[in-house]
DNA sequence: CTGCATCCGCCTCGATACTG
DNA sequence: CAGTATCGAGGCGGATGCAG
C-alpha cells in the first residue's frame, strides 16, 4: 500500500507542497524550465538523484498535471519531459526562490555541481525590468559551451537562448564564476583581473547589462569607451 | 556526526532548498508571515509536526538569519519567533505558492486541518492589483474567530488585519468554505445559498471585492442594490 | 505549563544491480 | 536509454521525559 505522505492541510501553500515540495522536485522542475529534457538529461544533472525517486518523481508529476511527455522530433522513439502550462506557472516562483537564495550561496567546495546552462536561468532571475535602460542592444553570454544573451527592445529586457546577433556585450567566463558573480560574491572587475571573465564591447553597454542584472560593476565607470582584450578566460 | 543533506549544487536554486526546502519549512515559514508566533502556537497550528523537528527547523533557521528570537512583551519570559528580513523576503514566493496549490485543493476531507487565520494569506495571496476599482473602500472578512479586511486606497488593494472601519462589504464564513471559495471550488452564490456564507453590504461593493480577487460571483451581477440577509452562518 | 531533548519504529531516500 | 528491483542508512513522526 504505497500512501503517500501529505501535510492534510487544506491551504493553497500545504497543497502546492505536496505537489512539489518533496526533495528533488523542483530541481527537476529548474531542468525542465529550459526546455523538454529527457530522462537521463535530467538524471545527468542532478548528481545524487536516484533513479527509481526520478522516475518516481517524474510519474507523479505527469499524474498531476505538472509534466506530460513528449516525442521530441518525429514519432516513437526519443521521449522526453516537458512542463504544462501549470508547470510552467511555476517559473516566477522557482526563479524567485533562485534569487533569494543567491544570499546563501557560499565557497564554491569541490564536490560541488555546476552546469553551465544554470546561468540562464540565474540571468532570468536577476533581470530588473525596472532598471531597464531606454537603449535597444543585446548582451551576450558564453558560459563555458553554453551561449545565451539579454535582450532589451522597447523598455523590456528578456533572455533567450543562443547567440545574439549584433551584441553590444560579449562576455565568456565560465559556470563557476558566473554564479559568484551572480551571488555578489565575486564584482566582475575581480572576476576580468584574476582572467576569469572576458568582456568584449562598449563600455557603456556593460555598465548597462550590470545595471539590468542588478550587479556592482567593482568599476567607478567613469569613463566612456571600449574595453581592452585585459583577460581572456 | 549531523552532517546535513545538501544538494550540493553551486546554484541559487539549490541554495534556497537546502534553506527553506525540506519538510515543514515553508509551513513553518507562513505561520510567521502572519505576525511573531509561540514554539505551541506553530505546533498546535501544523499537527504532523514532531516537537524535535519544529526545535530543529526553528535552530536552523536562527542560524542562517531567517528567523530570529523575540520577546513579545517585556522582558525575559514570552518568547516568540518572527521573521527577519530575508525571511520576510519569502512573503511574494509563499503567496505566489500558495496561490499556485490553489489548483489542487480537492475535497475536504475530514482528516484535513483548516485555521482561519490562513484566509488572511489566502487573500493576500488572491489580491490582484491589476484588477482594483477606483473606489477606496475596504471589504471585512470575519472567518470563523479571524477578522481581517481588505483596503483598497488609491488604486492600491492590501490585506490588513482586525476590522474595517466602516467596511463597504461584511462577508461572514468559516474557514472550510473560505478555502473552497478561494480555490474556485464553490462561488460565493452557492456558499450564501447553502447557508455557509453571509454577506453584508452594497452589492456593487461585494462585485468589485470579487473582482479584486480574481473570483466568479456566480451571479449575473447586473443589478444594483442591496443584498438582502439572506442566509446566517 | 512552555520549550525543548531523547528515544524508537517506520518510511523515504540514495546507491547499485538488473532488465526490456 | 529508460526505467524497475532491492537494500542499507538516515530523516521523519509520535511518545515520553525533563528543566525552567
Amino acid at each position: 500500500m504505497s500512501t503517500r505522505r501529505t501535510y492534510q492541510q487544506y491551504c493553497g501553500l500545504a497543497s502546492a507542497l505536496d505537489v512539489v515540495g518533496e526533495r528533488w522536485t523542483l530541481l527537476i522542475v529548474r531542468e525542465l524550465l529550459m526546455g523538454p529534457a529527457r530522462y537521463s538529461d535530467i538524471l545527468a544533472n542532478l548528481p545524487g538523484l536516484g533513479t527509481n525517486l526520478l522516475a518516481e518523481r517524474l510519474k507523479f508529476l505527469v499524474e498531476r498535471g505538472v509534466v506530460h511527455q513528449v516525442d521530441v522530433r518525429g514519432t516513437g522513439a526519443q521521449l522526453a519531459y516537458a512542463l504544462t502550462p501549470v508547470g510552467e506557472q511555476l517559473r516566477p516562483l522557482v526563479l524567485g526562490l533562485a534569487r533569494w537564495g543567491m544570499e546563501f550561496v557560499g565557497d564554491l567546495r569541490p564536490e560541488d555541481t555546476v552546469r553551465p546552462h544554470w546561468g540562464f536561468l540565474a540571468v532570468e532571475a536577476m533581470l530588473d525590468q525596472s532598471k531597464v535602460s531606454d537603449v535597444d542592444e543585446c548582451y551576450e553570454f558564453r558560459v563555458d559551451d553554453q551561449v545565451f544573451h539579454i535582450a532589451v527592445s522597447g523598455g523590456r529586457a528578456s533572455a533567450v537562448k543562443g547567440a545574439a546577433e549584433s551584441p553590444a556585450m560579449v562576455a565568456r567566463t565560465d559556470a563557476a564564476t558566473f554564479v559568484q558573480i551572480g551571488a555578489g560574491r565575486l564584482t566582475p572587475l575581480i572576476a576580468m583581473v584574476t582572467g576569469r571573465l572576458a568582456l568584449e564591447g562598449d563600455m557603456d553597454a556593460v555598465v548597462r547589462c550590470c545595471d539590468v542584472l542588478g550587479l556592482e560593476t567593482g568599476m567607478p565607470a567613469r569613463h566612456a569607451g571600449q574595453v581592452p582584450p585585459v583577460a581572456a578566460v
